[in-house]
DNA sequence: GAATTTTACGCAACCGTTTGCGTGAAAATA
DNA sequence: TATTTTCACGCAAACGGTTGCGTAAAATTC
């Protein structure tokens, strides 16, 4: 039958008759305090087994210790990946994690802003929504003085904190692996028209062509809405072209997923007949015998606990009276090619 | 330039010359407070943009309304599965997750339920580590009147509140079938001895043998520390056997991915000979393509969703004065063999 | 022994909100 | 007109801990 009450400050000094003003200095050693009164406190302190109540210090110090993280999914690799790094960051600096995820669902997103808001976090992390394109439930934070670092789904604005991964890089490396080895018409399956990343493979595709010395043909360019059936069809067009590609950068792994599976159906075989780069968002490619000849890795958990680090900043900044303005945190990684030849 | 300053009842009430609690009662619209005056609280509250500060009133509830979750790796698709679970119940109750992974370290799980407690969280769910086989460091969160919920890996006594997963039904259906397509040789492959899962899964397959009237060989009965090596071993012991085994099941799906790329490195070909057993953590077998014959579902989400109803069962409980001293919640959910031949 | 410093502690406010109780004034009743 | 009821609101305590300031008593200095 637990007590239903905790010992506290007041109790440990009615139990030795002085205030708890008294109390709560001997606790903390306060030498204004006398050595017979601190032993005594420690003593019924630990007699009562007192523990101080976090939370009343914290809503005294208006802050929570916590913040929020929204990811979209985390059934994705990737996105586990990066909660693990805001929790290992977090942890370090003894801050607690809350989750929500927005499953790429615009409303969601700001219901999960609007709970984090009521619940005070200290800061959020966010990687935004596909469907995200206004950012008004972020800019209400301000008003809480509640700092907002985004990760890898970043806002397209110059005004904000953010941890990135430049695709350039990683793109740029596998192209060029696609070329040495004698690929020359190289197509590209992108994502819906509406997705910043979208837009950004295109144009990166564009540029690793030209550095490359290769021509556009746009009908080795297509694009799926990532639902199974449409990935199939994807691919599928560039199959029944009467040159199809020799190889293929296709958005995601799991875009990827179904390419191989359609081709394999098609009776062709993959890194053979057709090559396929992709980003790596899934760790299992080590084990199956089609895989793309490269991914172009993102860091995830690099990415979230970096921006996990720009969010502590901005948090223990704002605790300092000096309120410079500093100019947004922001940073770019550079994604990597991951090559997967040797293993075969 | 942010005002430091969040608008209070306090200010509202300095502007309009009432008192707090007047202000506090007019915006509840408590009908102690005249009309005019509760109008104009209402106005001064939205000029302001004034909102309760809930952290306050949490505490004056005593109450964080968050839970806390620890699972071992959210890497892991059961487990961010599970956390989804959690994550959604806590949404449709209005409460706040946070997390922890204890990484199968049991002196990290220790430090986050320190930890959670000392955020005050109204509840904690649990999915134990590998290595916990002592708990007191759950036992102590009952001073707290903190009730705790475990799932999937449960403490081993008949005090607590868990839901589980009964693997029996599963693992009968898996080796009724393998028996009905001709398999007489079904090895295990199980795990480390220290483990209540690996306990559980050898009773079981005696059982099953039994009701199949198979003999028990203790020689296809090999197991693995989970490493990758010693999954490759564990094979290859079976594999050397003068007589292998025509069927394996395998404590899990990381494990049979060592054990397929093992096979196939034989020059074996999987499900025609040598077939597999394994446990769903997995989402990808449907794009391998060596799959096991069949996995033994343990719905993580149905799992850790059930249990998050027990533990907000046990929250709104404990501050009902009728402190019956309720019986543990438990519940055993069946496992279910899932087919996966018919996608071949 | 008087003046000054040091020691050791208490008071009260504060964080933001809620709520039991009390009270003056207005309204209703006798 | 005197008494009771209703209305509309304020006071103060409470949640648990922290902290600036004030002060009585003891210790030190001259």
């Amino acid at each position: 039958m637990s007590k239903n009450k905790l010992p506290t400050i007041k109790e440990i000094a009615k139990r030795l008759n002085v205030s708890a003003s008294t109390v709560s200095r001997a606790l903390h050693d306060h030498p204004s305090i006398g050595l017979v009164t601190t032993m005594r406190v420690h003593k019924v302190a630990k007699e009562l087994g007192y523990e101080a109540n976090k939370m009343a210090i914290y809503f005294k110090e208006r802050k929570t210790y916590t913040i929020g993280v929204i990811i979209p999914d985390l059934s994705e690799p990737f996105f586990s990946a990066a909660l693990t790094g805001v929790e290992d960051a977090a942890e370090a600096s003894n801050y607690n994690v809350i989750i929500g995820q927005s499953l790429d669902n615009f409303e969601r997103e700001k219901k999960i802003v609007e709970n984090m808001k009521d619940h005070r976090v200290d800061g959020v992390l966010a990687s935004l929504t596909k469907e995200t394109s206004t950012y008004e439930h972020f800019d209400s934070l301000k008003k809480y003085n509640i700092p907002v670092v985004f990760f890898d789904r970043v806002p397209n604005r110059k005004d904000i904190n953010y941890v990135a991964c430049n695709l350039v890089s990683g793109m740029l490396q596998a192209i060029t692996k696609l070329v040495d080895i004698g690929h020359t018409r190289i197509g590209l399956i992108n994502g819906p028209a509406k997705l910043a990343a979208t837009l950004q493979r295109l144009e990166i595709y564009f540029r690793c062509l030209k550095e490359n010395n290769l021509p556009v043909d746009q009908d080795i360019i297509v694009s799926t809405t990532l639902g199974k059936a449409d990935n199939v069809k994807a691919i599928d067009k560039l199959l029944s072209l009467d040159e199809p590609p020799t190889a293929v950068i296709v958005f995601n792994d799991y875009v990827l997923l179904d390419c191989i599976a359609t081709v394999k159906a098609a009776g062709l075989i993959v890194n053979k007949d057709i090559s396929f780069i992709s980003f790596a968002n899934l760790p299992i490619w080590e084990y199956m015998d089609s895989v793309p000849l490269a991914s172009i890795e993102q860091f995830a958990y690099k990415q979230s606990s970096m921006a996990a680090g720009f969010l502590f900043e901005l948090i223990n900044n704002a605790e300092k009276p000096n309120a410079i303005d500093i100019p947004p945190l922001q940073h770019i990684i550079d994604s990597e090619m991951i090559d997967y030849t040797p293993a075969k």
